[in-house]
DNA sequence: CAAAGACATTGCGCTGGATCAATTTGCCAC
DNA sequence: GTGGCAAATTGATCCAGCGCAATGTCTTTG
């Protein structure tokens, strides 16, 4: 199953691989915010020598939880879903991933967890025996590395104080106000307009609640004043204080 | 608050500093099983400079989240329990430590959480500045201190699919089995007793439970046959595998 | 060894969120 | 447009785990 996902990334490649875009990583957009932005102009070229740019379509499922990790993963645009299942299928989804973030970071050589496409996304991929050897030329990259492990650390402990003590109230909100950080606009621009690209289901999974309770809850809100649903994907946040002290348990 | 909590750190360190142990780290016992063990003799004699020894009473607060991370500790003997708290009280553990693990893996120089002993504890305290400089002249120790944060993020996800998608029964068979593993016995000796330090009220913030359903689900497992209550923090596992598969939701 | 305090267990009623079941809405393909 | 499907919302009921209160047990201390 997770070979299947494998030769797709292969096939996929090929197009843009052959494309002779001789060093895509300098004019990359995610550069500046990626594990990319710690290396000189000599490591990007390095690193650049050793990816391959591959875009995959909106629910693609890429990695697979304890599978060899031979590839490593640089989401370059789009959202990915990182998640875990119980035997009888109960999912619960770890985070969510956008542009800069990193896939990869394994116990024992094997994968952490599941990987699945949100919308349409491009990575570029590494394969890990050739990124060891670039991460020996290049310290500052396992430093950035360790940074990004230790920030994945927090996330992770927040998520845990989320699910162990928060109501579904607080979730909601908690997910409303993180989602509006992640997309911040500029400034404390005041129109907190946020795009949610993940289902209902998907919001179910990673609060560890249900789609009705997601879906009761966000009419709750918008009944409360708190927010403006925009179709299905759009929220508009009308009291971001309001809802972060709501997210805190105040 | 977190203040004090330093100052006692400073007061208890005293007798043993002065008490003039020249090398206390060569012959530790946790150093096999600590960051320790990727140093070669020199390096040890190096960290052992900017160590201190350092023995906490039981239910001593000695790290508070969100502070100014000044020390790092290393664990080696006794438990710590690892928590965060909303604003109204509710309380999160996040994590149990014992002999071995190690306290302070920071974001923007604050710790992630507050720690306090279960037991009496002992640990080995370095100022964070004079840490880093050993870090330098051993990039192994970095090397270590990664692995050791990519393992308490498999354990934050494991703990995640717990809060997130687990019954309360599933949550103490997980538990109880963690628990096992811990403090396993060298070979597959058939005698499952293990050892509880915590309350149940600690257990009960460390699996999104109350006290009540933890106490519950205990009797409800001596009922079944699936353990034997010894006093109160003794427990032993009459049906390992049944308690494994109940762990994993099968 | 008795008294007191802290912690654990047990009983019982309650409730937040789950579950089951219709609708309703939005999105394409044609 | 319109027919059809997937996803979201809404309604009605249920129940796992919570909250409170009473009781029981262990530990400490004088």
């Amino acid at each position: 199953m997770s070979q299947t996902a494998v030769h797709q990334c292969t096939h996929a490649a090929l197009p843009l691989a052959l494309a002779g875009v001789s060093d895509p990583c300098s004019h990359c957009e995610s550069r500046s915010i990626s594990l990319c932005s710690s290396l000189d102009e000599q490591g990007l070229a390095a690193l650049s020598r050793i990816t391959a740019a591959v875009p995959y379509a909106a629910k693609t499922d890429f990695v697979s939880e304890g599978e060899p990790a031979t590839y490593l993963f640089n989401v370059t645009s789009g959202t990915v879903k990182l998640y875990r299942l119980l035997a009888d299928g109960r999912r619960q989804i770890v985070g969510f991933l956008s542009a800069g973030d990193f896939i990869g970071i394994a116990v024992n050589d094997r994968y952490l967890y599941s990987a699945e496409t949100v919308t349409p996304v491009t990575v570029c991929r590494f394969a890990k025996s050739k990124f060891k050897t670039v991460l020996e030329d290049y310290p500052a990259l396992e430093k950035r590395l360790f940074l990004m492990a230790k920030n994945e650390l927090a996330a992770a402990q927040d998520q845990i104080l989320l699910l162990g003590r928060k109501t579904a109230r607080e979730r909601i909100a908690s997910f409303l106000v993180m989602m509006d950080k992640r997309g911040a606009q500029p400034k404390g621009a005041a129109l907190h307009a946020v795009h949610l690209p993940m289902s209902r289901s998907d919001i179910a999974d990673y609060l560890g609640l249900t789609i009705e309770t997601v879906s009761r809850t966000f009419t709750q809100f918008r009944n409360d004043g708190l927010i403006r649903l925009e179709g299905i994907s759009g929220v508009t946040l009308l009291d971001p204080d309001g809802l972060a002290e709501l997210a805190e348990g105040l």
